[in-house]
RNA sequence: GUGGGCGUAGCUCAGUUGGCUAGAGCACCAGAUUGUGGCUCUGGGGGCCGUGGGUUCGAGUCCCAUCGCCCACCCCA
């Protein structure tokens, strides 16, 4: 076998599939429970929309997206993020003109060309909320409020929340300023890419994680000291909010997003010892987004859990996965003329709802009781010589071994009883 | 894009200073009085030892290249 998965891909196979369904379900209940509601939009978007949407001076847009031409000469991209496509389709449906906000969340797979790595995959799965049309510091507390019930209800235990704001673009204009006085006479000794950044996304350059350059950096301005009153207003309102439900969280001056029309609030939920990516979920306002995508001028802010992190973080916890439906009844039998008849029987039991199989193996008897044992099922049908001479049909209860004759007639309806259908 | 580690049966791994038909456990299949499961016993199938070159009388074992996986940098979920 030569052909595999393509790198950072991987197979969800049935065995680890009960743990997804459980994430999936948490996470759709907890949404619903405060009045989010699925959205789902398409795996690929016109190329221009992430440029815009996420920013063309982000490293996704730069060098991690999956860009390609349709045949009709169309740059397409397999989407890196979601929250430019809810954007998207809450503009091009004209939902603003709907009562406001609007809540909506998604799950589902994005994809981005990067090196994998532990928590890193190229095709990795998001679950997010967006919400859109309010200004209320209140809506910033209530969707950091999801993000943590979320995983606390799947049982993550030791993670932190990081919180900062990056204001409005008045505040950072001011701001900016003061970072350039700052770095002026300290450019050569920052690293290569924080060199271009000081032209291209000064703000970048606050997180970067050089260690000559954070130590360079020490006693650089901190953007929140620079809020204009209505951005400060803002900021002590969400901690406000956050209190009140007792939402713990740390201040943290690195946390930045570059891109002009993300917004004040900016929070990170990190979680210990899941590898380098520690990073389980992040989001923050984004009041210029809408507009920026060509909507008009409606705020916005969102969250994403990265899926594959937050099992990371959740396997010492041990989440229960949701058990898939097993099998009940296996229909057994010998010889050609009675598996016509075991044919029909595993028919008319399923018809009548009861999960039922039978060999498709050819095996003997004794083989096809012993993989009626290894599908864990209650009742084993046996249909053979004697029972079709004598038209009746053995039913074996597996736990208790017992084993009687029924009246053909009658084994839907005894079956039912013993399972209580 | 850069660096480090690893690549032997379906899975987890052994494989001595290079030496005869490459092993174990688990899994799978078949038997153990001919119509019956979970335990036990016996037997069996299954490996281009990642791939391609090279060194050598001889390579799973040494060298080179290549691919893949893992981890880390960068960045992010």
């Amino acid at each position: 076998m030569d052909i595999t998965g393509p790198r950072g891909t991987y197979d969800i196979l049935p065995d680890k599939v009960g743990k997804w369904h459980r994430l999936e379900r948490v996470m759709r209940q907890t949404a619903e429970l405060y009045g989010y509601q699925e959205v789902r939009t398409p795996l690929f978007e016109h190329t221009e929309l992430f440029a815009r949407g996420v920013g063309d001076t982000t490293d996704i847009v730069q060098k991690e997206m999956y860009t390609f031409q349709d045949k009709g000469g169309r740059s397409l991209t397999l989407r890196p993020e979601g929250t430019a496509p809810c954007a998207r389709a809450f503009i091009q449906h004209r939902v603003y003109s709907q009562p406001q906000p609007t809540k909506w969340y998604y799950i589902g797979p994005m994809f981005r060309y990067d090196r994998p790595q532990a928590g890193r995959y190229r095709q990795f799965h998001q679950f997010g909320a967006e919400t859109f049309g309010s200004r209320s510091p209140a809506v910033d507390a209530e969707i950091i409020t999801l993000m943590v019930d979320i995983v606390t209800r799947l049982g993550l235990r030791d993670y932190e929340v990081h919180l900062n704001s990056v204001g409005c673009g008045r505040c950072r204009l001011e701001y900016r300023r003061k970072l350039a006085e700052f770095l002026q006479p300290l450019q050569a000794e920052l690293c290569d890419d924080c060199r271009k950044r000081v032209d291209i996304n000064p703000l970048r350059i606050i997180d970067c994680k050089e260690r000559r350059c954070q130590e360079v950096l020490t006693g650089l301005p901190v953007l929140r000291d620079y809020l204009c009153a209505e951005c400060a207003g803002h900021f002590a309102a969400v901690r406000r909010y956050l209190d009140q439900y007792a939402i713990a969280y740390v201040l943290d001056d690195r946390l930045v997003r570059g891109l002009d029309y993300y917004t004040n609030t900016a929070f990170e939920l990190h979680v210990a010892g899941i590898g380098a990516q520690s990073a389980v979920g992040g989001g923050g306002r984004y009041d210029g987004l809408v507009a920026a995508c060509g909507g008009p001028d409606v705020p916005g802010i969102g969250f994403a859990i990265g899926m594959e992190r937050l099992l990371l973080a959740l396997e010492e916890n041990l989440v229960e996965a949701v058990l898939p439906e097993g099998l009940e009844v296996f229909v057994a039998y010998t010889g050609e003329e009675c598996e016509v008849v075991a044919h029909q029987v595993l028919r008319e039991l399923r018809q009548a709802g009861i999960r039922t199989d039978r060999d498709y193996m050819g095996r003997s008897l004794k083989a096809q009781m012993k993989q009626a044992d290894r599908l864990q099922v209650a009742l084993v049908v046996l249909i053979g010589e004697e029972e079709m001479k004598k038209s009746f049909y053995t039913l074996r209860d597996m736990d208790t071994k017992a084993q009687y004759q029924i009246e053909q007639a009658m084994l839907v309806t005894e079956i039912k009883r013993i399972l209580g259908k």
